[in-house]
DNA sequence: TGAATTAAAAGAATAATATTCTATGAACGA
DNA sequence: TCGTTCATAGAATATTATTCTTTTAATTCA
């Protein structure tokens, strides 16, 4: 399954912090050509350990300013329920991330929005149209210490 | 200050969910000539509002299949004790999110992970060796619903 | 309203890079 | 030792990025 060598590891770890370096650039930086190199990226897409290749916004310049990690709660917790929770989770768009998990609450969530006034907007007129919701704790982000976006390898 | 349009809206939404795309991709999705829309990613890059381009990997095929939301309280809050812990925590590559957080705990964490051993580990070396730690409350994630890597434009 | 001015876009030309192809050399097993 | 396999290097080609020039559209001001 996993057959990488140090090198497709470092290969993964310069292209997690900057997809821009051209396949030369990455061959002097890891010793090799660029055909090799070239090969080697190719096999880790195919293969799945990259997933894809995004452009990194800044969320303060776009409005986005404000991330709240929401705890919520289910009523009830038969399928049928979680199953209508998860699908009117993923239509929401502030909501970038949404995990199940241990502990007091059911779920977390991360929301991305401008300000307050619109993080009450969306308790109100997105989460409060959610049915089966018990209960939801939100932790506001005053600040941003440290954001990778990469995975520790 | 955020002087776009709906065409810059549309490209950089096309790009934080795939920055493969060429030009020429982009200038059909748009319905402009390659030209104009090559000026415009450089002006958004240029200006910011793109911050850099990645490879999004993946965690589990990686090793990194448990991730942990990770709530910590400081024992004080001086300032010195606060910097000396944001810099510990920087430190360490398993923590790839951090935020100074409202409500019942300073910070929270993103941790990501092997597995459960690996998690122990983490806590009893990592954090353990870190002073001034109060309290830790870990929150487990068991699946995740909704990752979109992007922010809500 | 209409000419002048500016900004944005199109199209063509060039430079750089990605991608493919062929050949070389090292590692390994028979 | 010989033949086989594999990864790499180097060269050739195809695509794409990037720049330059021209055209169009929009805006301003008389």
């Amino acid at each position: 399954m996993n057959d990488l060598d140090r090198i497709d590891y470092k290969i993964l770890n310069l292209l997690q912090t900057n997809s821009n370096l051209t396949t030369k650039e990455l061959a002097n930086k890891v010793n090799l050509s660029t055909t090799p190199v070239f090969e080697r990226v190719k096999r880790l897409e195919k293969n799945g350990y990259i997933k894809k290749f995004v452009a990194v916004l800044d969320a303060e310049k776009l409005d986005k300013g404000l991330t709240v990690f929401c705890n919520i709660t289910l009523k009830q917790h038969t399928r049928e329920i979680g199953h209508k929770f998860v699908k009117d989770i993923i239509a929401i768009k502030e909501v970038t991330e949404c995990y199940n998990v241990s502990g007091d609450y059911d779920f977390l969530l991360k929301v991305m929005v401008k300000d307050m006034k619109h993080y009450q907007d969306f308790v109100l007129n997105h989460l409060g149209e959610i049915k089966n919701i018990g209960s939801a704790h939100s932790t506001f982000v005053m600040g941003e210490i440290k954001n990778t976006y990469s995975v520790p390898i």
